[in-house]
DNA sequence: ATCGTTATCGGGAACGTTTGCGTAAAAATA
DNA sequence: TATTTTTACGCAAACGTTCCCGATAACGAT
């Protein structure tokens, strides 16, 4: 099927005018008469003329459009965080072309590729779980092209980045774990390179720290796959419950770990917070309705795209190569509820 | 900030040969002596060069990308249906451009204008529950431009249609409130015109129907919002508990709905299944983490996404105009749980 | 009558590709 | 050696715009 669109040619050949005078009668310049703008004005109404984005962007070497590299999307986070990429994208006259890396390094780098040979005059990205060399990422960005990385970002690029205080967070939820009794503390988390594994870990750390808790690398799991593939969450789930020096409590680091631990829990018939407590990153607006009612570390994700596309936006209007960059870094929300309720004094 | 990009130009200046020839040995034709291709080949790859998709665009009259319209993007349907989406997409070469009607016409008529103006070679897209015109498709589609509706269909646009048996979905979920002993069976659903809400609302019917209950209006309410609006679905529930003959079941229709009743019902302290029995369309895979564990009818939201795009690809991809149009659809799934337990005979 | 202004418009290059056509040199044939 | 064919490449148009330069006419000033 095809479009046979109305251009500006036609609109000259019609009106027995030049491309150049529709083209100016059309942005409406001051040396066209005023006749031959409405004239021009009138006829572009009635065919319904759009200007050809393409021939745009040719001309203007832009292209009006952002790309966004998520690991998947069907994922309370990064869609919150997708919607607000979508809200000042479309404010600002952007569009959103978005791809899934599915946490693969190699996807990863095949979509790089592919988006920013210049069709897209930006990029926002969330590292893959896999990801551990960010070259693909630094030529394109050593050439000009602008990019934002948020939630898990490549420390070693130097440009804006956009996260939660996943350090604070961290240390909230473990700490109120602390306070409300509990002392083995389990930690279920992604890939340890990710850039929220480690700030995450950090603050989880820091709070037994402070309370002096000794750590112990045995309660520390790390699902690679971020909690997409079951078996895997399953497995880390029974290595903790096969210590000899039980844990009492779980944290775990990242939305789909969360809510993917809950069903592992629920299939080994794990009494929360009976047999374990549970606070965990997530993004879910459903935690209230579980059983019992999850306590989460919840994060600005809709804040944190925005945040990212203001800043991608920047850089790309940016007359000169921006060499300030910042690293936002925005609260996150500790929401307590059964799921961490005190140990009951027998 | 700008991007320098190398182009053909730039090779067949460095190596004193002509833009055709640069092109062809890039290409590989015949045409080219294998020393030449060797060396473009080579000198390209050195300086790491990316044909220009806009240039290509602009002369293919195509932009091997699709635009997808749906009302919301962070909710678990949309979210898994643009999943799907985006892997066929992927996988035959499309990009994918996104945008959100957030239930707007008023948005919609704008996205739609905005996307097609020939920067998209075909749409995906979802009406918004204001719609109730379909003008603004209707005049794009005649123009040539392929679109191919899903879940939220305009039924007066004859194209390839995708969605779930939504008459089937809701006659499962009424009919099995029915088997285990509920009469006064409420439904909440989303705007009237849409049609997921008629197509549900039959079903709805059709299951008193054959087991001999009278179909009372006043059981039926309407969120025109989709449930993205609290209030309006509490204020929905209120009614229906404000009823003299009460009802002792709800069928809600619509992701967002159900999960929202959820929600309301908790803060009304309503007991499930005792006080109300509930199942709901709903795509989250939390459900049965919930207390009580929810219910559900499950619309195969990726499978959807998936079909959708491989018939707007077909459309796009044929030499002749499409003039036979499919209307797929797909089965749901009723997955029971505790919330839509039987009635305790007292 | 000549000149400089002003208003209004057209020609054509440019953005980066692809591709039909033309053509020189080299190779093959007569 | 003369002619034809093949090989290998360049020129230029085209896709739809914008915009720099001119160009033309009208008109008042000199």
């Amino acid at each position: 099927m095809k479009f046979e669109p109305v251009t500006i040619k036609d609109i000259g050949k019609a009106l027995g005018l030049s491309t150049s005078t529709v083209s100016r009668a059309l942005r409406g310049s001051y040396e066209i008469s005023s006749e031959t703008k409405k004239l021009v004005l009138e006829y572009a109404e009635k065919i319904n003329y759009r200007p050809n984005p393409i021939a745009l962007s040719l001309k203007e070497r832009r292209n009006h459009s952002i790309g966004i590299i998520v690991c998947e999307i069907a994922n309370n986070f990064f869609s919150q965080a997708i919607n607000g990429i979508e809200s000042i994208a479309y404010n600002r006259g952007y569009h959103v072309i978005f791809s899934q890396s599915h946490e693969s390094y190699e996807r990863e780098s095949v979509i790089v590729d592919h988006l920013a040979s210049r069709s897209v005059d930006g990029l926002l990205v969330s590292v893959s779980s896999e990801t551990k060399d960010y070259t693909h990422f630094k030529q394109l960005y050593d050439k000009g092209l602008p990019i934002v990385f948020f939630d898990r970002i490549a420390n070693e690029i130097n440009t804006h980045k956009v996260i939660a205080d996943n350090f604070k967070g961290a240390y909230d939820a473990t700490e109120h774990l602390i306070q409300n009794g509990f002392k083995r503390i389990a930690h279920i988390t992604s890939a340890p390179y990710l850039s929220i594994s480690e700030e995450r870990l950090e603050g989880y750390k820091e709070a037994l720290r402070k309370n002096n808790i000794e750590f112990d690398d045995k309660l520390v799991q790390y699902c690679h796959h971020g909690g997409m593939i079951y078996d895997e969450v399953e497995e880390a789930l029974k290595k903790i419950f096969k210590l000899k020096q039980k844990a009492d409590a779980l944290f775990t680091a990242g939305d789909r770990i969360t809510t993917t631990c809950m069903q592992a829990l629920q299939k080994l018939e794990k009494k929360i917070p009976d047999d374990i407590a549970v606070i965990g990153f997530t993004n879910t607006n459903l935690g209230e309705l579980f059983n019992p009612p999850l306590s989460v570390v919840r994060q600005p994700a809709f804040e944190i795209g925005q945040v990212a596309t203001e800043l991608l936006i920047s850089m790309i209007e940016s007359k000169r190569p921006v060499t300030e960059f910042e690293s936002k870094v925005l609260q996150t929300e500790l929401i307590i509820r059964d799921s961490t309720a005190k140990i009951k004094t027998k």
